[in-house]
DNA sequence: TCAACGATTTGTCCACGACAAAATGAATAC
DNA sequence: GTATTCATTTTGTCGTGGACAAATCGTTGA
């Protein structure tokens, strides 16, 4: 593998499969048939990017993110995109969000991570955990995100913030610590969904109202889930999709899922990539919402009363 | 993409490259050079791997990971492997380490999950935080690794295991709070790198010594880690490795860093994958051990007590 | 015991073709 | 107007086989 040294040195393909998440497969054939990106060769034939060209590629990844098509951006100038971009959630943003966000927002900044905590901690006494999460860390959370979409803030504030919301949830989650409840939920999502928050937030709006959350995190196989249910006794199995996750995928997992568990688990998907979707999942309870976590619990309850 | 609903279920080139860290072309070219995998072909002519050959690649790529080579272990049996990597570890593990572990891995059991919070608890009360990351987690973590090669556990419950130690090392580092230390050290991996681990366990060594740590969590690009550690006036970055990190690549990624970085700030590189490996390194701090980061950090003071 | 140096092993990259899944848009029915 | 269906593009992934440089091995000589 070659990483040249010298600090203003191009980048070979598979550092930019990396930095942009673009796969290398993907790279050459947007080279074949757009006519970009336009890499240098170096001695050995090698693929060799520009800098400046990996940087209009991660432009690129962020506008098909948000929906836009590879013809659409590819085409475009480094300048037209930055306006794309700009434009892009201008249209997205209300002005009581924008009011919102100012409280807490401004401590996501890496130098202010310490106000951050603190603000977090102090929101989580004073509302107590299911309205800590439903109404400053989901809103928040979309707050976040749209920034990030903005270009506002950068992955490492991202992350930290993640990371600091998740410091929280556990640890608030933790002191509830209430074994032996009903349903028996298990949590998790399918193996290429890799936010972690949803999970979190719908394990802190079911842990106090008494159910017995086991949570598996992120990324487990469709076969794992299955057995793990089946052998855990589970009542429910509760799946989180972020926006970011494909419709279909989502919807065809999902029935997979349903097929392959016994029709006493209920299958319950929250998360923006299925909200709404009830009728393409048949067998399966939609989560709209955060409170409609708690309807479902409910739900439940009321359905095995016995 | 193609995931058949029975039971015996073939698997796709590109789940196995998740499953196994085993590039695609790589399973391509081991198939055209050592007649091994052999998967089976779907109506669209590509690839689909039955479960028992990813479970034997799986085997493989530890052995890799362990020092031996492609020929010596790709044309062995499944058995003959297995019985390597046990004779592998067999001299690294001392009888009083068994002892501890049977303690806790008995609760690395769905049902029991229970159990291990509050033996979790009990130990990080008892040892303190560092202790017990040095002498429960870390031998736990281990021995969680090894019994899940061996098929003793399964991927649920060693998801849940991770979750679980999560959880307790998040509340006892966010208990520590202590900001303004220094040095200031930005924690974080690359984007190939998911365990989380690695990453809270040297956050956990570190807090109680009044160091200022601020974590990113796991897969941050490397262009965010160096402006992060720029804007963020960090001292030291420190990136964390587990054994399943390909050593090549985080040899690579480490010099390209080091090459982006002011001199100033150092870089920590801790790990299974790196252990042992500074003479690679020039210019990067090896942790090699959870000690190690103790004393890493008692150098920086040595150097920059002013 | 260690350094140097061919021989071999091994992972990555390349090119280009093929094809199915996804997105789009037009036409139709409710 | 709003959905549903269907044909048409668009787009990412996969396949083959060849090439080559970097890593590793094994030998030789100090």
């Amino acid at each position: 593998m070659n990483t040249p040294i010298s600090p203003d040195t191009a980048i070979g393909i598979a550092a930019v499969e990396r930095d942009t998440g673009l796969s290398k497969d993907t790279l050459r054939v947007w080279e074949r048939r757009y006519g970009f990106p336009t890499p240098d060769r170096d001695a050995n034939g090698e693929r060799v990017y520009p800098p400046d060209q990996v940087e209009k590629l991660r432009l690129i990844r962020r506008l098909l993110d948000v929906g836009l098509r590879p013809s659409k951006v590819i085409p475009a100038s480094t300048s037209d995109l930055a306006a794309l971009l700009e434009c892009h959630h201008r249209k997205a943003i209300s002005p009581e969000q924008q009011e919102r966000e100012l409280t807490l927002m401004q401590y996501v900044r890496l130098h202010r991570s310490a106000e951050l905590v603190t603000g977090l901690h102090q929101a989580v006494m004073k509302q107590g955990l299911q309205r800590f999460v439903a109404e400053t860390i989901a809103p928040l959370n979309e707050a976040v995100g749209e920034a990030w979409m903005r270009g506002e803030i950068d992955v490492p504030e991202e992350h930290l913030y993640t990371e600091q919301v998740q410091n929280v949830l556990r640890s608030a989650i933790s002191a509830h610590a209430a074994h032996g409840g009903s349903p028996r939920i298990l949590l998790t999502t399918f193996p290429d969904e890799h936010h972690v928050l949803g999970l979190l937030m719908a394990e802190a709006t079911l842990v106090p109202e008494g159910a017995s959350c086991i949570s598996l995190g992120t990324r487990t196989p469709l076969a794992d889930i299955r057995s793990a249910a089946v052998n855990g006794r589970f009542d429910v199995v509760g799946l989180s999709f972020s926006i970011a996750y494909p419709l279909r995928q989502a919807v065809d997992d999902l029935l997979e899922l349903r097929a392959a568990l016994p029709a006493s688990i209920e299958i319950w998907a929250g998360g923006q990539a299925v909200k709404g979707k009830e009728r393409r999942l048949p067998g399966i309870r939609v989560i709209n919402g955060l409170d409609d976590t708690l309807a479902a619990l409910k739900e439940w309850r009321t359905a095995h009363a016995d």
